[in-house]
DNA sequence: AGTTTATGTCAGCCTTGTTGACTTTCCAAG
DNA sequence: CTTGGAAAGTCAACAAGGCTGACATAAACT
């Protein structure tokens, strides 16, 4: 019954029924933990913790960035972003320059010693997805992006769209 | 050069570049936003919050199960895990039965509340996800459970694939 | 009888989110 | 040139939900 896929009319649907939702669900679950667990093991010790990794990522990806776009990014307080931006500039990570054209912005880049605590985070993340790319081949990859984008809020998938692209 | 894919030999591998590799992480992130912003907006209001929710959809999805079984299951600490559960059963949503063969143990069931509530929970996270699944079709929907599962701790594997099953 | 297991609980701490109030700096429009 | 609003920073207080460590009880196991 069921075979995989690929009849003409509409599927079968049966991979809307609520079982399948609910491994969906819990998919989504388990993975995260192991999607956050590797950063979150080097940051241990260290005085920093996921909110310092999210924000060393995103002003990695739009160097420059201005505070206002971080915190759009993020979807925290200014008051929560500060705190861990106020640790990553005294500790020499980040960068906070005032901006040329606009002299009430703060554009934000990381410093050497930041670069090289983000590479670590992002190649200890990256190792376990490229594992998880290489062993399920890329037509699967391309059905995960699919799906993630289409859970995204609007809002969230723009902001996600406009990272692939370009742009500060 | 390095055309779109489909070569004999090892699909060209372009899914793996670093590129490839942050925007998979940056949808992860977005998506998961996406994934727990239906439920909280529930819950905000009401005295629960991410972790009451949990607790009951596992109770729910494992009937009876019992509290080390719920603790394996969600990697928390006792103590934080009682913290929910003891408002949980205050007020009424989950009931904790003394194991017949076991005394020690406690076998979790929702109440009727509990299920109400429950259910309420799981509608919203199912309809986002519903939408995104119809959007994308069952090939992607494949592609997106291996990926994840590709992703999870090896115990959390197990955790998982045993819940798809059944068994308390 | 003694040990281990399952559960519960007290106390205290940390990270990371929140709100509200207030300041400084600076751009831009009147 | 003045004034309103935007960008950023900061102080204080609070909440959720993790954590550790210590200790208590009941039941099972040896």
């Amino acid at each position: 019954m069921a075979e995989t896929a690929g009849q003409g009319g509409s599927e079968s649907l049966l991979f809307l029924t609520d079982e399948q939702l609910r491994k969906g669900i819990e998919a989504m679950y388990f993975a995260y933990r192991g999607f956050t667990a590797d950063p979150d093991r080097i940051l241990e010790g260290m005085d920093y913790g996921r909110a310092h990794h999210r924000a060393l990522h995103f002003i990695h990806r739009s160097r420059g960035t201005t505070v206002n776009n971080l915190l759009a990014v993020l979807g925290v307080t200014k008051q929560s972003l500060n705190r861990v931006l106020r640790t990553l500039i005294d500790d020499g990570l980040v960068e906070a320059r005032v901006g040329r054209r606009d002299k009430r912005e703060r554009n934000l880049y990381l410093t050497e010693k930041g670069s090289a605590l983000e590479r670590d985070l992002t190649d200890a993340q990256q190792a376990r997805m490229r594992a998880a790319y290489r062993a399920v081949g890329p037509q699967a990859v391309q059905g995960f992006r699919q799906v993630l984008e289409a859970m995204m809020d609007p809002d969230l998938r723009r902001q996600y769209q406009r990272l692939k692209e370009g742009g500060a």
